[in-house]
DNA sequence: CGTAAAACCATAAAATACCATAAAATAACT
DNA sequence: AGTTATTTTATGGTATTTTATGGTTTTACG
């Protein structure tokens, strides 16, 4: 899978109709899902987009922790309950579901954000204020992220 | 991955194409991406550049640490959101993005520089004061650098 | 029906592919 | 080695395609 990188700023139309930016596209189109599954961030005022073959991924990872783990309980309740997969239209459109944009406050801008191997959706000045943070929490105290061979 | 070495000081053009040096196209040819993927430094003003398969390898390590560590948030956040693939065209040119010239105070003319298993971009004055001042700090401390047993 | 959703059509702007050339680097040949 | 020939590289301009976005028509369905 592709990573899902940068971040877009599109506009919703009248319909709610927005553009996914087509270099997300571009992450989706070995899929066999041509879409995306989106569902509201536990810990952002965000929405949380991803691959439906990740989400396949995930359900198999908590598989792996044990089908009875309670602490996944509301994990999944959560996760898999409130999972939307949408599907592009023939111009490569999303139509975000209304209580999925009141989550993120979305009106009629939202900024798609890359995050790797998923991505999310944001209200533009949320998102501006997330960033400004995150960087100063870095600047404070760089994380140590190592690679190796 | 071979290494990108040496500096080199390019032109951009009046739609904002910069050539990316010979050598460093070379350090690329093996991947499956061909280009590079550029992010604004946290700490410098300058471009960070590095090769997809390198930040693939950033990605897969996060999602080992766990999917929802939150040490990993703000950098995640800030890397992904921010990083760029850019493909060469056919004579191995690159448009840099208008936001990432300004953080770098890049305006016709821009320094690559070779940093191993990544590299750079300068705008020239910047580059030459930073060289200046990293001569300074070596000569009055030298770092302690050992090869072999 | 009437309403929502999906399919279809259109377009300006932005991104990318294409073509061309001079300078620099490399190779070939006295 | 010195000169010439060939290739590569950096750089410039133009043409084509893609993308985001808007609107309209048709289909699905309660």
């Amino acid at each position: 899978m592709s990573l899902f990188l940068s971040s877009y700023e599109n506009r919703l139309d009248t319909k709610g109709r927005i553009s996914v930016p087509a270099s997300f596209r571009a992450s989706v189109v070995n899929e066999n899902f041509a879409g995306v599954v989106l569902y509201r961030s536990f810990t952002n005022n965000c929405i949380e987009g991803m691959t439906m073959s990740r989400m396949e991924q995930m359900a198999n990872a908590t598989d792996k922790m044990g089908v009875f783990d309670t602490e996944l309980d509301d994990l999944t309740a959560m996760l898999f309950a409130d999972a939307r997969p949408l599907a592009f239209d023939v111009t490569g459109r999303i139509v975000i579901p209304a209580d999925m944009l009141a989550h993120a406050g979305i009106k009629d801008t939202a900024v798609f954000v890359g995050r790797g191997n998923s991505f999310q959706i944001w209200a533009p000045d949320a998102f501006r204020q997330m960033q400004a943070q995150a960087l100063k929490n870095l600047r404070n105290s760089r994380p140590n992220l190592k690679i190796g061979e």
